[in-house]
DNA sequence: GAAGGGGTGTTGCCGTGGCAACGGACAAGC
DNA sequence: GCTTGTCCGTTGCCACGGCAACACCCCTTC
């Protein structure tokens, strides 16, 4: 695991997929909230785990480069996945409003990537030593937030349907809307979707060939498509 | 309905139960900036619509007064109950971040209320006419959207259970949680708690009665005493 | 008192889907 | 070649719970 202050990095030079929380900011001003912030930069590796449930915490996570599984567990040991982070998501910003600071959920690394650790504490204490661009930092995070809450909706929206055809469709549906085509290829594998949509992998894939057999998707491995 | 501007209503009187928006300012601060965003107060009474999934708003709704529930429906007609709000919450503020500015949930008052109707469009626009206390309102939004985000975070933990009587003891324990007791008393109805866990009002009652045989709870129509 | 209506409890039927077990496909390593 | 591991598909069993129908309670209205 590799943590250094961020501004020894060269991250300021990649401006392509700046982080929305960075927004509209010169790679100066990005160099300076990230002073005020204390930013810490992770490099992590498939399987490593970015922020375990429980964990007290004050960093909201960041991710620059790779990907990672969030998911939460309960009492009985069922697990549950929330979402597929991706660059420039951002992961633990629950903690921002739990008062024990407390992480809610537990986030995998699947591929190699970096991630920004930022101590949001001096974000929202308006007493805090943060420079003037505080202001600006807590619009992008507002909209960060906007993002973030959408996509708990439609999570929501997979799961609020009773049968487990109608939550499949549901959340194809959602995925041909984001990706602007029936043709996808998803992240999950079978486990890993079956425990995103509240289902058993054996019963998914039962329902999977049914939906292939009556012609309502196709599919193999990964690649899916939704036809009618 | 009555719909007016609200600069000529008597609402920054009542300071005591504040809208979080407004959280930190002066009577007269909270005058200047309703007279900027143009807010509008409307009154309402049970049953009435305050705005209706498919809508085209601009206006998020913060209530004031009163009650609603908050609800989305799908292609085949089922509805999922996700919400109840009451005093000082905020209703449909997604249509902020959705370009369509199109509303997702139907919300139906329960009690008779009012309600303030925020033109937004002028918050989240930097260049906007909007006075210099537009820093301060969009700091108030995004501790709005954290909490809003915890309660999609504490839904989506009820959903998560694929049994009733664990998406039950899941509902139970976050409120005998946020009430600071074991015995509280519910809003919704059977027919509004099936909907909200994703479940048949029958089988509701029934495991309900098990769970009371059992020694797990104890109820009498809407009040609910968490046992063991 | 009678009638009506909303909310709730109960019960029989049976389908969806959870669970466990197994087999096949494919890749990596020896 | 063989082995091991991982992922996915399939199938039998049966329980949870959706659905429909009905009964009961309580309240309001006439």
């Amino acid at each position: 695991m590799s943590l250094v202050p961020l501004w020894d990095s060269d991250i300021g030079s990649s401006t392509d997929n700046l982080p929305e929380i960075f927004s509209g900011f010169s790679p100066s001003e990005i160099t300076r909230v990230m002073r005020c912030l204390g930013v810490r930069r992770r490099a992590f590796s498939p399987g490593e785990i970015l922020a375990r449930e429980g964990d007290i915490s004050h960093a909201v996570v960041l991710l620059l480069q790779g990907t990672a599984l969030v998911r939460r567990g309960d009492a009985e040991g069922n697990r549950h996945l929330i979402e597929v982070i991706t660059a420039s998501d951002v992961f633990g910003e629950e903690i921002l409003w739990d008062p024990a600071r407390r992480c809610q959920h537990t986030a995998t690394a699947t591929e190699q990537g970096v991630a920004l650790m930022i101590d949001m504490q001096k974000i929202l204490d308006p007493q805090g030593p943060l420079c003037e661009l505080r202001s600006r930092v807590v619009e992008n995070l507002l909209r960060i937030m906007g993002a973030k809450n959408r996509k708990l909706q439609e999570h929501l929206q997979v799961l609020a349907h009773k049968s487990l055809r109608a939550r499949l469709l549901e959340f194809f549906t959602q995925h041909a809307a984001a990706n602007q085509s029936t043709i996808f290829t998803l992240r999950l594998n079978r486990n890993e979707l079956a425990e995103h949509l509240n289902a058993d992998r054996a019963a998914l894939s039962r329902e999977l060939s049914r939906m292939k057999a009556e012609g309502l998707i196709d599919y193999h491995r990964n690649s899916f498509q939704l036809l009618r």
